[in-house]
RNA sequence: GGCCCCGUAGCUCAGGGGAUAGAGCGACAGCCUUCUAAGCUGUUGGUCGCAGGUUCGAAUCCUGCCGGGGUCGCCA
C-alpha cells in the first residue's frame, strides 16, 4: 500500500481521461508526473506537479491545466480538498474515510508493509573485504554496517541480492602474515623471539596461530628454508585470521553469503581465471603495448620508464590506461579485481555494489571501466566511497595509533556501547562524510541520543499497549480488533500527521534503495519517532489527545491502532538496518 | 598539477529540480510542585562558499573559480 503510487495512477488515469495530448497532438510523456508528499503541511497531504510539468509541452497555462485537473479529482471521494496553489500545484487532502482504509491496511499487512514487489533483479554488494591479517578495527566498522544494511534495503525493496566478502589472500601481505605466523609458531615451541622485526606484523593475534602451528607440526618446520613451509604457514594463519574475522563481523551482526578468494581465481578448475580475463580484454581489442606518463606529484623512487601491455580504460571514462602485470610478470591487484568483478558478472550481476574506504576513491573509475569493459557494457558498478569515523569520549578525541599496536578494534567498540549503537550511529550519516562517534553519548538514555530515541519510540508503545490492556480490558487489541476499530475517529492534527509519516515507509524504502543510501531509512525513523514523541507530550497538557483514555474506549482504540502501526514501521524500519527494537528499555 | 568527496543557522548535520530552505544542540524566555518512564513549549538565528549558465522554477543540474579533506604505476 503505497498512496503516493496509487494517486499516482489515479492522476495519469485521469489525463487519459481528460484527452490531453502534446500541443503537436501527439502522447505526453508521463513520466515526470509525480505524487508526493507536499514540504509544508499546511499545503495538503498530497502534491500534484502535472500541470507545471505538462504546460510546456501542452502549450498552456499550468495554472489553467492545474483547475481543469482539480475538476476531476474533486469528484474523488476519496479526496476532501483541493487547491490550486503556487506556480502550478495541484494539493489534495484526502478524506478521512481514506486514511482509514489506509491504516487498516497497514496493519493488515504488517511487517511486510513498505516492501517492495519482488522481482527486481539481482544485485551483488561486496563489503568489508578486510586484509585477512588481524583483526577488524573501528577503520572497517562503517563500511560493515553500510553494507549490511544497503543490501538489507535493497533485498526488502524487491531485489534479490547476495552479500559478499572478498578475500586479499594472494598479495605480498599474506606473505609477510605467513612469516609473522611462523615467528609465533617458533616462540610457542619455547623459543625466545625477542622483538618482533620490522615488517613482520607484532600483534597477539597471531600467537593462537603459532600455537596452532606448533601443536600440527611439532618442530618440522623449524630451520627449514621458507620455501618449504610458507605456503602451510600461510594457509593456516590465513584460516585463522579468517575465523577471527567472522566472528568480529558475527558480533556486529554482519552476515555475509559468500566469501571469494582472491587466490582461487588464479587456481581455478578451469585454469588461471585471471589469464581469463586479460584475453577476454586482449580479444576485445583493449589491450596495447604503450608507455605510461609517470605519475604527476611525487614520483615514487623506483619509477622506471618501460613498455608495457595496458588496458585502454581511458576508453571507458578512466583518467589514464593501467597495466594489469608488474614488472617481475606478476599480475597487478587490479588485474584480479577485474577478474573477480568478472566472475561476478557471470554469476549474474549485471548490478554490482562495492563499498569501499574513501582512501580507495582514486580507484574508482578504473574499476568501473573495467566491469562496463569486461561485461560489453552491460554490467554497471556502483561504488559508495566510506568516510572516515572519528572516535571520541565525552568529546575527547580517541587517540590511535596503529605502530605502537593501540588502534582499537571493531570488537571494544562493540563490546562497550552494544550492536545496536554501533549499526544505529554507523548509519545515522550519509555514508561520504565523516562522521563522528562518542562512546558515552551513544549510550546515553537521552534524547539527544538517535539510537535511544528510536528504541524508546518503539518500547513507548509496547507500554502504552500494557496500559491499554489494563486500563481498558474490554478492548480488542488484536490486530484484526485494531484494524476493526473505528478509524475514522483520528482526525487531529498530531494523529493525521503521524499517518502521513507512516505513508511515506514504502518511497523512502524506495529511494534508499534506489539511490543506495542507508542513512535514509535512519533519518527517517528518527523522524517517525519523533512524531511519535511529540503527540505523546501533547497529551500531558491535553488529556483528551492521549492514546489510552478510559473515558473515551472507542477514540483511545483507533488511536491504539495507529500506535500499533507505528510500532510496526520502527520495527521494519529498525529490521532493516539491524538493530533491534526493543519492547522496552532498562 | 590531475582526479574524487565535501562546503547549508554560532555548532553537528538533513534536504540533492518545486512553493516561505528544515531538525537537533547552543543561546534566550517560559512551563515542569506529576503524570502517559528518562522533561515540555515557544523565541532566536541562513547571501545554501563565490560567479556565470540551463530551466516555467536551482541549495539541488552544468562550467569556472575559492576553501577543506582524500588520492595519484608494480600497496591491497
Amino acid at each position: 500500500m503505497d498512496i503516493f503510487a496509487d494517486f499516482g495512477e489515479r492522476v495519469r488515469s485521469t489525463i487519459a481521461r481528460l484527452g490531453w495530448t502534446a500541443a503537436d497532438g501527439t502522447a505526453l510523456d508521463l513520466t515526470r508526473v509525480v505524487v508526493e508528499p507536499p514540504r509544508d503541511a499546511a499545503h495538503g497531504d498530497l502534491a500534484v506537479n502535472a500541470a507545471m510539468v505538462l504546460a510546456k509541452p501542452m502549450g498552456k497555462q499550468p495554472r489553467a491545466l492545474a483547475i481543469e485537473l482539480m475538476g476531476e479529482l474533486a469528484a474523488d471521494p476519496d479526496v476532501a480538498e483541493t487547491e490550486v496553489a503556487g506556480p502550478g500545484f495541484l494539493n489534495l487532502r484526502l478524506s478521512a474515510g481514506y486514511w482509514a482504509r489506509f491504516l487498516a491496511l497497514v496493519l493488515r499487512e504488517g511487517e511486510a508493509y513498505g516492501r517492495g514487489t519482488p522481482g527486481k533483479g539481482a544485485v551483488n554488494v561486496e563489503y568489508v573485504s578486510a586484509n585477512p591479517t588481524g583483526p577488524m578495527h573501528v577503520g572497517h566498522c562503517r563500511g560493515a554496517v553500510v553494507g549490511d544494511a544497503l543490501a538489507n534495503i535493497l533485498a526488502h525493496a524487491g531485489h534479490a541480492v547476495t552479500k559478499e566478502y572478498y578475500i586479499n589472500d594472494a598479495g605480498a601481505q599474506v606473505d609477510v602474515l605467513a612469516r609473522s605466523a611462523h615467528l609465533r609458531y617458533r616462540e610457542a615451541l619455547g623459543e625466545a623471539i625477542g622483538e618482533i622485526p620490522e615488517g613482520l606484523y607484532p600483534g597477539d593475534y597471531l600467537k593462537p596461530v603459532g600455537e596452532a602451528l606448533a601443536k600440527r607440526f611439532g618442530a618440522s618446520l623449524v630451520g627449514k628454508p621458507e620455501s618449504e613451509w610458507l605456503e602451510e604457514v600461510r594457509r593456516t594463519a590465513i584460516d585463522g585470521m579468517m575465523a577471527m574475522i567472522r566472528e568480529d563481523l558475527a558480533a556486529l551482526n554482519v552476515r555475509h553469503d559468500v566469501f571469494f578468494s582472491e587466490k582461487s581465481l588464479q587456481n581455478a578448475p578451469d585454469g588461471d581465471r585471471v589469464a581469463q580475463a586479460i584475453d577476454t580484454l586482449t580479444a576485445a581489442g583493449l589491450m596495447y603495448r604503450g608507455r605510461l606518463e609517470p605519475p604527476k606529484g611525487q614520483l615514487p623512487e623506483d619509477w622506471e620508464d618501460r613498455e608495457q601491455v595496458l588496458f585502454r580504460s581511458t576508453q571507458f571514462g578512466d583518467d589514464v590506461d593501467r597495466p594489469l602485470m608488474k614488472s617481475d610478470g606478476s599480475y597487478t591487484y587490479f588485474a584480479s579485481d577485474i577478474a573477480y568483478h568478472l566472475d561476478k558478472y557471470r554469476r549474474g550481476f549485471a548490478n554490482q555494489i562495492d563499498i569501499w574506504g574513501a582512501d580507495h576513491g582514486g580507484y574508482v573509475k578504473r574499476m568501473q571501466a573495467a566491469v562496463k569493459a569486461i561485461s560489453g557494457g552491460k554490467a554497471s558498478l556502483d561504488v559508495k566511497l566510506c568516510q572516515l569515523v572519528k572516535l571520541f569520549r565525552a568529546g575527547e578525541p580517541v587517540k590511535m595509533s596503529k605502530r605502537s599496536g593501540s588502534f582499537v578494534t571493531l570488537r571494544e567498540v562493540v563490546d562497550e556501547v552494544g550492536v545496536d549503537a554501533v549499526r544505529f550511529m554507523m548509519l545515522f550519516r550519509k555514508s561520504d562524510a565523516p562522521l563522528d562517534f562518542d562512546f558515552q553519548k551513544v549510550t546515553e538514555q537521552s534524547k539527544d541520543n538517535p539510537v535511544f530515541y528510536v528504541q524508546y519510540a518503539h518500547a513507548r508503545v509496547h507500554s502504552v499497549f500494557a496500559q491499554a490492556r489494563e486500563g481498558l480490558p474490554a478492548l480488542d487489541l488484536s490486530d484484526e480488533g485494531l484494524g476493526g476499530a473505528d478509524l475514522t475517529r483520528l482526525s487531529d492534527a498530531g494523529e493525521i500527521g503521524l499517518m502521513k509519516r507512516i505513508a511515506q515507509w514504502p518511497r523512502v524504502v524506495e529511494g534508499a534503495a534506489e539511490s543506495h543510501e542507508p542513512h535514509r531509512i535512519a533519518f527517517f525513523l528518527h523522524d517517525l519517532a519523533s512524531d511519535l514523541h511529540a503527540h505523546w507530550n501533547r497529551g500531558k497538557d491535553l488529556p483528551q489527545l492521549r492514546f489510552v483514555n478510559v473515558d473515551d474506549p472507542l477514540s483511545s482504540h483507533a488511536r491504539l491502532a495507529m500506535v500499533r502501526a507505528v510500532a510496526s514501521v520502527l520495527a521494519s524500519g529498525l529490521a532493516v538496518l539491524g538493530v533491534s527494537a526493543p519492547k522496552e528499555m532498562r
